[in-house]
DNA sequence: TGTTATACTAGTATTTAAGTAGGAATTAAG
DNA sequence: CTTAATTCCTACTTAAATACTAGTATAACA
């Protein structure tokens, strides 16, 4: 029941992007730099980002990443499903309608479908400009009111 | 993102034991095969269950689990606790102080912890009781209103 | 004392996680 | 046109977790 590093790397290194947002590519250098993990590794979490539209790239010198849209068009869900692939807590919910020969008769259903929704919908919920200005707020506590 | 079989068939299990409570000790075996989960692999979900004071058991013939209180004295967060660990959907949340040497600067921190929140608060606020009874409701529910 | 059950310890096969590594393709700058 | 910087793509590796199976010890009852 965790979140695996690719998908914390991805949120991090979305809300990075954001950050450093000035119109530029940013390149996976500079990030891993930025966020301790190597490049090598970025590299696969940024090509499902990019696969799935989610960013914009350019290869070569003065290449990088930048977001495909502004930061309140993605919630943190779909980034998530992205690089984790479903955020169902259990493998029969991945499908509709469910695969289960228990289903029919399983006690334990609606209570995990329920817990599905609440994860997903807060998940959902949460734009990737929500954490970007929570971090802006932390970093800059003792000047903003 | 995942609850493993651990968890889901201690959940069973459990639900299993308060529907066919009738004050004798219930063997792993009738539970088997009611589950289609093997003794050898019950075995070990019963000894957490056990050893955390969840289930009664006697050895011998006659034998078995019963549930060491009524089914509403559980929660399924504590259930799940027992077979699967710490809920926490990130790690750096299973200790507190936050052990993490990012934590005080880090963007996604109150993200994760209110997500903590949420999963580990909906899970607690369910019983054992609450899912015996959806079962009912689902076998009967043509008889029920 | 034999049978039925849990309790305990170990082992194993498969999958997933968390990366590394190498090179190909693309692009900008000199 | 060459070089360097960068993403893109595929494969490999290591470690850990998952999902079990197996064997033996211990307890209880008849």
């Amino acid at each position: 029941m965790k979140i695996s590093t690719r998908g914390r790397y991805a949120l991090r290194f979305m809300i990075d992007l954001a950050q450093h947002d000035n119109s530029e590519y940013i390149s996976l250098k500079d990030i891993s730099e930025r966020q301790g993990v190597s490049v090598k590794y970025l590299e696969q979490i940024t090509s499902l980002l990019s696969k799935f539209g989610l960013l914009q790239s350019v290869r070569g010198p003065q290449g990088g990443y930048k977001l495909a849209r502004s930061p309140d068009k993605y919630t943190i869900g779909e980034i998530l499903r992205v690089t984790e692939g479903n955020l169902a807590p259990v493998a029969c919910l991945e499908n509709t309608p469910n695969q289960c020969p228990r289903a029919k008769d399983c006690e334990t259903l609606a209570f995990w479908s329920e817990f599905n929704n609440l994860i997903n919908n807060y998940l959902d919920s949460k734009t990737l400009e929500d954490l970007v200005k929570t971090s802006f707020t932390q970093q800059n506590g003792d000047w903003c009111i």
